[in-house]
DNA sequence: CTGAAAGCGCTTACAG
DNA sequence: CTGAAAGCGCTTACAG
């Protein structure tokens, strides 16, 4: 099965009458040639097909122009956008970007990052759920040039890119606050992980200031994904005094609660109001459409990759800003219904029917 | 910025006191040796933290344990969920996926195959939007080792996995029929892909043995993007006589064509039935639920991977089965208004007002 | 400025 | 069975 075998470096330098460390030279524009030298040359690499081997380049160079991204799931929405604006940075930077899929998997992880070692990567963005790994610290503080991305490996020294998630929580909690709920649930994702804690941290600012307390009845962390989102409306709506409003920190949670809502006929917003957190492409298009804090998934992956070749060419890396969330309003918000209840005086939230109509 | 050496086997060759000849055999497990020695070998690996180089690996022995997958567009769902799969079964038969972002330019395509050359990956799935490129082809032609997921590239000879394309546009296309629509318009990608051809011609045979035709006006191909969805339904929207039925030939297609009826005030599928292709994650949530017909991304995954390890293998490639489709039916389907009217008998759709109502 | 030679870290025919 | 040596295809200090 063996093709024809590819032409070297060796066989253009004999092709056009010069020697290897020319052809090499003069390829990788290290050197300046006579017009007639490095036309012979053109000729050659034109003639033979050569394709210098990156493979041999590697090898002898120790670098390879490559930029790896590890993600737990490509087809997360979000991931998948961060890894699709990332590439085109990347590739406009003169790089090229390959993506692995962790599926999560530690080990994966590791093994991925220590594509570094043989410089089959120049330098990796690390987008993982793992915080607290104690091999994983070890092994990025060893590969250097790795940027944490989205989420934190705490005690890891390496440049980050998160974003603003206080106050993306903030907003959210906020907005539903505006509306006049007053007890309002939180979904998170696994509770170690830095948006978990940030998004609840603030959220729980929020609801103090407003003079409220959370309840734990009304707190769920879970993964992020539609699973979690459907479990915890379930858990929710089995409660005496369930919530009137979620702030779901995940746009993948919302969608879960959503069915969720859909199978209990709960209406949103009508008995239940929710907010996401990501603003992923065509949650617009929902039903109800999802008001949610938006984060740019193109930022993210513009300035991941920046961060990463200017750490791979040795530049001081500053502090870095967060990337900047903001509220979109669109209909997955009302005024709760306990609240026209107690204007009109007749029910407490207590003995309520549960909250399951029909559309 | 140089990291401290990392082992190599002649350290462990040193270090174990036996030949580098030994260890790599060893390692490779082409050699049994005596309980004693391979002790002092995995000693010595143990103690020097010694990772075989697979960069230099791979230059001498011509094979990464890699493949590749090309994609136009990681943030496509339908891709990313193949994408998903596919590292998922690579995985376990023992090889590593990485994922190249094409953004559908032809040059990073062959690029991206060249890697194939160079053994950074021993084989590649591809997933172009470039059907008619002869430099593809020819590319394809000489890399061997590649298959062709998804969409064809004619000419080249390459194994190829496919959807039943034909029946599932009509099963989606039957449907609307067997609803009473009689006016149904097709929204296509690209008109030289693979998909659009064999999805539109199914479509319009469908039609024949209804006995209908196809209207010019109530076709329309674009790209597979929520754009060109939205720019469909806004031209047959300006018609005199608007389709009451669409078969979007994507479900991307069908997210622009709900967010143009909303814009326009158009209710689906009241006014206007809707079916989409593809079924990817979530659709069932959306305003209203998509009818679609599903194809399954995890089968497109796993079955591409074993068909293109079996080929790097040597096996023969026998004619492969195309991935099965199926009806998924939701609530974007309703019989048509016309169908109504033509019952009480008094508007021809030719000059009933344009379908455009507020919700 | 140019080129012969060593080296990157493996694998593997070949000889002992 | 074992090991010294050549080779994979580049790059680059070193000498001319």
């Amino acid at each position: 099965m063996k093709k024809p075998a590819a032409s070297t470096i060796r066989n253009v330098a004999h092709a056009a009458g010069v020697s290897v460390t020319t052809v090499s030279r003069h390829l990788n524009g290290r050197i300046k040639l006579p017009a007639e030298t490095s036309e012979r040359i053109r000729a050659a690499v034109a003639k033979l097909e050569y394709r210098p081997n990156a493979i041999a380049r590697r090898l002898s160079k120790g670098r390879s122009e490559t930029i790896g991204l590890i993600v737990s799931d490509i087809s997360y929405p979000f991931f998948a956008a961060i890894a699709s604006s990332a590439e085109e940075e990347a590739s406009r930077l003169g790089y090229s970007l390959v993506m692995f899929n962790s599926r999560n998997i530690a080990a994966k992880e590791l093994a991925f990052l220590s594509r570094i070692d043989d410089a089959q990567v120049d330098g990796i963005l690390l987008m993982t759920n793992h915080p607290d790994d104690g091999a994983l610290v070890e092994k990025i503080n060893a590969c250097s040039n790795v940027v944490l991305v989205d989420e934190d490996v705490p005690g890891a020294m390496a440049p980050r890119l998160f974003a603003d998630n206080r106050l993306g929580a903030q907003l959210a909690t906020d907005h539903l606050l505006a509306h006049g709920h007053e007890t309002i649930a939180f979904v998170g994702g696994p509770p170690a992980l830095l948006s978990s804690r940030e998004r609840f941290g603030a959220f729980k600012d929020s609801l103090k200031n407003s003079g409220l307390r959370v309840n734990p009845d009304h707190v769920f962390f879970g993964d992020y994904d539609e699973q979690s989102g459907l479990r915890a409306i379930l858990q929710f709506a089995a409660l005496d005094n369930p919530p009137t409003a979620i702030f779901a920190s995940a746009d993948m949670l919302a969608l879960g609660i959503l069915q969720g809502c859909r199978k209990l006929g709960i209406t949103v917003p009508a008995e239940l109001s929710l907010v996401g957190f990501d603003d992923i492409r065509n949650v617009d298009l929902l039903d109800p459409p999802l008001t949610a804090i938006h984060q740019s998934a193109e930022e993210f992956g513009r300035r991941a990759v920046g961060l990463l070749i200017d750490h791979i060419n040795g530049a001081e890396i500053p502090d870095v800003a967060p990337v900047a969330v903001k509220l979109v309003v669109r209909h997955s918000v009302a005024a709760p219904r306990k609240a026209h209840w107690k204007l009109a005086g007749n029910a407490s939230a207590e003995n309520r029917p549960p909250a399951r109509v029909g559309i």
